[in-house]
DNA sequence: ACCGCTATCGTTAGCAC
DNA sequence: GGTGCTAACGATAGCGG
């Protein structure tokens, strides 16, 4: 883009492919920072590297909750009232006589009721729970995608098998879902068992790492 | 950004805030686009107007796909030393005979006992085990911090209280099983009951609609 | 493999349709 | 409510540290 008239094809080069993936990546992200202060609008970005090292960005908190967020929304037909929900409720009660009472013991999961005091339960637990949310996202979508009939499965949505991994979580690994933690390393070239986690990018953190002015209007805002 | 140099504050007015978001949420999808096209990265992108109206973008796919993909690896820890683990839950095991009893208890928690059938039961379910998932950060923390004795409990973690929203994550709608439509429209001003459904940005839809020349390069692509 | 530099290219605020 | 224009601003490819 700036000496050469950039060619707009995937580059060749892997090496200053990932260059540009980089500050490009940088760049789209200080964007959607922008894009968030200037309108108070929330972004959420996703990027995956050319080596697969994941990237993502969330405006404003996780971007679990803006893709929560866009789940609700992306599947509104109008500006539903809760009645049409209550009607899918009750439709799915008729379907399946024994929901109230699954709901009844989903309910009994009191966090309370599970006391873990070492590091392997937490991180049992923490992979169960894990590997839960992941059906608990699966199923959502399947019902969104899918109207409330499970009609075709899945097919098109196909998680791969959630299949419980026997990494146990290192403390290393572990990503506060608040308080995230940003290694400023970028992708490169993972030699070859190279892990593809991609940090979180909080505002935070750019601000903080970065050299961004996020404030250069610091003024009293309306 | 260009007559006047953008005070990076958010905007007052509530025109030209909408009329910067239109032009700069194409500029953010325009520069995602690129960096799929040039490095050959997956790029997915959700934004929500100060209007909430939602749009998304995907490089690659759906959105969806997108962010599976983005579960998949964010919670990956680590190939991590299993051994320092184990030692650690030896200590505690001496330390707390109950360990066995409570570890036995938790892996009751078999995810097949809950069936959710409904979007709403999924919300809850899974607003549930983010709460959960985050306990027990905080709690792996607090052991890893404070090696296995529970001395200052929380202190420097701090994580904000879970506190449960009441559920904005109601599900109105279902979508059908269908492909992207993409009404060419933008954000502008909803008079009051305008519904928030913003249109999955596809390339096809880009490349048709805008007149982004996504193709400059065009060559065989590997 | 991240940083700073700078010429150059791309984005976009303010207008006018 | 979208488009097209243009000047000004911002992003960044290619280097060197």
């Amino acid at each position: 883009m700036a000496r050469n008239k950039l060619p707009l094809k995937k580059i060749d080069n892997p090496y200053r492919r990932n260059i540009t993936y980089s500050k490009r990546k940088a760049g789209i992200i200080k964007k959607a920072t922008e894009l968030s202060v200037l309108c108070g609008a929330d972004v959420g970005v996703l990027m995956f590297s050319p080596n697969g090292r994941l990237t993502s960005f969330a405006s404003n908190g996780r971007i679990e909750d803006i893709f929560l967020r866009y789940l609700d929304q992306a599947n509104v037909p109008e500006v539903g009232p809760v009645e049409k929900e209550e009607a899918l409720q009750k439709k799915l009660c008729e379907l399946d006589p024994k929901l109230l009472e699954k709901q009844e013991k989903m309910r009994s999961y009191n966090p309370d009721l599970v006391k873990i005091n070492s590091v392997h339960d937490a991180n049992v637990y923490h992979q169960f729970l894990m590997d839960a949310i992941r059906n608990i996202q699966q199923l959502k979508m399947e019902i969104l995608l899918g109207e409330h009939m499970e009609l075709q499965k899945s097919e098109s949505i196909q998680v791969p098998p959630a299949a419980t991994r026997n990494g146990h979580l290192t403390a290393e690994g572990l990503v506060d879902s608040n308080g995230n933690r940003n290694p400023p390393e970028d992708e490169h070239q993972p030699k070859e068992a190279r892990l593809p986690v991609g940090p979180h990018l909080s505002l935070e953190y750019l601000r903080t790492q970065k050299h961004w002015d996020l404030q250069s209007g610091g003024q009293s805002k309306a």
